[in-house]
RNA sequence: GCGCCCGUAGCUCAGCUGGAUAGAGCGUUGGUCUACGAAACCAAAGGUCACAGGUUCGAAUCCUGUCGGGCGCGCCA
């Protein structure tokens, strides 16, 4: 928006903010441009007249009318007029050649290009990041796939990102798997807080098999752990999300970056020892309380081992660290911003995205997701029993702030009631209608610029326009969410146009030609904002 | 007790840095295949946006309080 932008949308709201600071004389002011709500309101609607009321000391729709005029001399013909609504909205009512010229300006750029953000970071997402000791549930599903989508976005809207998986290889859940396995290849059974589920049966047979000794917990721990860690690797690539790197824990203490990180704690004066433990004082910086990063014992905390994490993170140079956590992991956030903060110098952004809870719902009821039981649904079985593409458009499509019920039966259900299939399904008819028009000889005669645009058309153009501020917006709210409810918006005017406009065998001077136009646009569109998501979209269904 | 998240149509949820008549999917009712894919389209019914105050030209959206639900408050991870 900053720059000149060949964006049709960018500029037609360059336009409006050019012609509001001249009114003004102030460029502080940023007035917004959406579609208008209904036809009859035009094209597309500014709140500019109304931002301008405070600042002018003049009652809106009095600004309006001279503002019109100034949008008016600004656009030039590509307006067909304007028209003052409701408190002070000024509507915009465009051309047919302004929609023929949009389509054929994304036609040539690709399909509605992203530009990049004006301050472009390096990010690093770390999530997921669940504890090597089991399979991958469900729940691990959603943060997996928002992480993925949320990194995919970043990157279209130009940050350098990279996704890192956080092992916890050390610690006391990591000796007490090994125990488990142990005691199921002693024949025993687990201890009381152990780990029971059938997994630890299998790794067990696998390591009696492979001559593990039963007694070397701690050589059964690391094996265990990289075992696990392959299938959690295998589960995330079959789901689509291929992480840059799996970071030990205890690679931290190998490469001596928990003394590393705790000594840079240390050097800015937040450090203090108290009951034989060394603390940071969180408190400085909003925390209820402070936090131990070394025990008494001598251990190094959870919370000290991840605080040099995120130091590391630091020294390798991002300048945004994003962790995707759990809702039960919420209370650990203001700490770890507290730890961050206290660091001087080199510093970045810390930012926690917290997940709410997924109820898997089959037959109308939750199914239970007892860990302790060992009757999770895993995302290996959730995979299998719907499908990559419609896992993750259910694990996308709500708000990650929200607590979700997933409707199995509907997930499954390959038939019309699921919306994911309205997506691709849009996606696959636009690619068997551009197989028609390319067998029956190309676009037909005829300028396309000059054909005539139906209201339908019109619709689908304008939806198709959205995708950059689309992108930009659910990139910056951090909502994947957002590209679901649009991409579906896209497939249902594409539907309408269908409904509405023959394509092949148009009748009229460079319709058909301006109409396989916006079919392509439209699919690029469609497949992007699918690609972001990590769903496919298929040419046949 | 304190903190975070949430409360919008029968169900599942969008919309929340304030904007025009609050939307979608599913479900319900009725209609549409002699044009390029009916996995589609059209229409209807369905709402005290939890409740009560406040802020202002304007509040589902911002502020305060109340009620209801989820999660968290370790020298656990």
């Amino acid at each position: 928006m900053n720059a000149p932008s060949s964006d049709p949308v960018d500029v037609l709201h360059s336009a409006v903010t050019a012609a509001a600071w001249r009114l003004a004389g102030d460029e502080g002011v940023s007035p917004a441009l959406d579609p208008s709500p209904r036809p009859e309101m035009g094209d597309y609607s500014t709140n500019a007249a109304m931002m301008l009321a405070k600042p002018l000391g003049k009652p809106p729709r009095e600004i309006a009318a001279e503002l019109a005029a100034a949008i008016e001399a600004e656009l030039g013909a590509a307006l067909e007029k304007t028209e003052i609504a409701g408190p002070g909205f000024i509507n915009l009512f465009l051309g047919d050649a302004w929609y023929r010229e949009a389509a054929a300006s994304m036609s040539a750029t690709g399909a509605a290009a992203v530009s990049p953000v004006a301050r472009p970071e390096r990010v690093i997402v770390e999530f997921v990041s669940a504890n090597p000791t089991g399979p991958l549930t469900a729940a691990s599903g959603r943060h997996a796939a928002y992480g993925d989508a949320l990194s995919r976005l970043l990157k279209e809207t130009g940050h350098a990102v990279t996704t890192e998986y956080y092992v916890n290889d050390g610690g006391t859940q990591v000796d007490n798997f090994a125990a488990s396995i142990a005691a199921r290849m002693t024949g025993d059974e687990p201890p009381e807080d152990g780990y029971k589920g059938t997994y630890v049966n299998e790794l067990a047979e696998r390591a009696a098999t492979e001559g593990h000794d039963p007694t070397d917990l701690e050589r059964l721990a690391r094996t265990g752990v990289e075992w696990m860690v392959e299938g959690i690797r295998g589960s995330l690539e079959n789901f689509g999300v291929r992480m840059d790197d799996f970071f030990s824990e205890r690679s931290l203490y190998e490469d001596n970056l928990v003394d590393r990180g705790i000594q840079r704690l240390r050097d800015n004066g937040h450090v203090f020892e108290e009951d034989g433990a060394v603390w940071l004082r969180t408190t400085d910086f909003g925390d209820d309380k402070d936090r131990v990063l070394v025990r008494s014992s001598g251990e190094v905390t959870y919370f000290g081992a991840d605080v040099a994490y995120h130091v590391d993170k630091i020294e390798r140079g991002n300048d945004r660290l994003i962790d995707v956590l759990g809702a039960d992991h919420h209370g650990y956030v203001p700490r770890m911003a507290a730890a961050i903060q206290s660091l001087e110098g080199d510093r970045a952004e810390f930012e926690a995205q917290i997940m709410q809870l997924i109820h898997l719902v089959e037959g109308g009821q939750r199914t239970k997701m007892s860990k302790r039981a060992g009757d999770i649904v895993t995302l290996d079985e959730l995979t299998q029993d719907i499908g990559v593409d419609a896992a993750r458009w259910f694990l996308l499509a709500r708000s990650h702030n929200q607590t979700i019920d997933l409707d199995l039966d509907l997930a499954r259900s390959q038939s019309s009631e699921n919306p994911v299939y309205y997506v691709q399904y849009a996606h696959a008819r636009i690619q068997s209608i551009l197989r028609k028009a390319a067998e029956e000889g190309g676009p037909g005669s005829g300028d396309p610029l000059a054909a005539p645009v139906d209201p339908s058309e019109k619709a689908l153009v304008s939806k198709v326009l959205e995708f950059p501020a689309e992108v930009h917006e659910a990139a910056e709210k951090r909502a994947p969410h957002r590209i679901c409810a649009y991409a579906s918006e896209v497939a249902a005017a594409f539907h309408a146009f269908y409904r509405d406009c023959q394509v092949v065998g148009a009748e009229g001077e460079g319709v058909q030609a301006a109409r396989i136009q916006l079919c392509g646009v439209t699919a690029e569109t469609i497949k992007r904002s699918l690609g972001l998501l990590g769903i496919t979209a298929p040419d046949r269904m």
